[in-house]
DNA sequence: GATTAACGTAATTACTTTGGTTACATTCAT
DNA sequence: ATGAATGTAACCAAAGTAATTACGTTAATC
């Protein structure tokens, strides 16, 4: 599919779920994940913004989870990394002699806007927390 | 965002839910839709092996539904042309050191398809007439 | 104060997806 | 036979994305 942000994020957040309070430097994130440094960096930026983790420079930085996973909702990590709408619209202004091309834009918004509220509902049920012990789930039946 | 077939598709299906029964060739969708013939056709395809369209060649041919309006959902017509997971995964595997990076694939392959059907769920609640009857009122108050 | 580990960020690259376009063979009503 | 329409292949340009390199900045530690 098109970017894997929301996938990358929830890892990061999930492996600073892992230890509370301990840091984790940007090149470890980047281990576990398996991409460049730089990668997690740009994602770590996003999640301070939201007020998710804390990152501190120099030796010994790095960042750490600002809430504990029960109080994190996938719902506010994806926010965090995937602003725009759920779906694509007209790249070109529909033909505004048709009944359905004058207004199809707005119509596609207001569906646009039912379905990111219903996906952002459904990721609002999920916790960091519920990610972590699925993870721990599949660790032991592995 | 992305990609925009899921809007060109239900604004073809609006425009051939103005007049039922009448067929309408793809260069007249292409007008209201304002892209390329060729664009539309690789829609219509999708539509119809769907069967929620049905086309024919030739003179006086094009294409028209199969159903009425009240009976085709938001959630058929996406699913018609946009296949493929909400969101995207890891594109390169996870280190199998980290007990996250092991299992999150799994994981997220869940939370994907949780979020994949509560947008499905949505959009099922949607019809045809009723972007239609949006179509109408947009209309009348501009 | 020098060293060093870490972040922030700009610039660049390679790749993929996508919509757009042209061209042409095929179908089929008249 | 004509001609209007689809189906489809080939190609292009633009946009988005992850990956990478490079370098300036911050700050803990000796």
């Amino acid at each position: 599919m098109h970017n894997c942000r929301f996938a990358f994020a929830v890892h990061v957040m999930a492996v600073l779920g892992l230890e509370k309070d301990h840091r984790y430097p940007s090149t470890r994130l980047a281990e576990t994940v398996n991409t460049n440094p730089v990668v997690i960096r740009r994602i770590l930026i996003e999640l301070q913004e939201a007020g998710l983790i804390s990152t501190l420079r120099g030796p010994h930085g790095g960042s750490v989870l600002n809430r504990r996973p029960e109080r994190v909702t996938l719902r506010e990590i994806r926010s965090a990394v995937e602003k725009g709408q759920v779906f694509g619209s007209h790249p070109n202004e529909p033909s505004r002699k048709c009944p359905v091309g004058k207004n199809i834009n707005k119509v596609m918004m207001e569906v646009g806007d039912r379905a990111g509220r219903a996906l952002e509902r459904e990721l609002g049920k999920i916790t960091l927390a519920d990610v972590l012990r699925e993870v721990r789930e599949s660790e032991n039946s592995a």
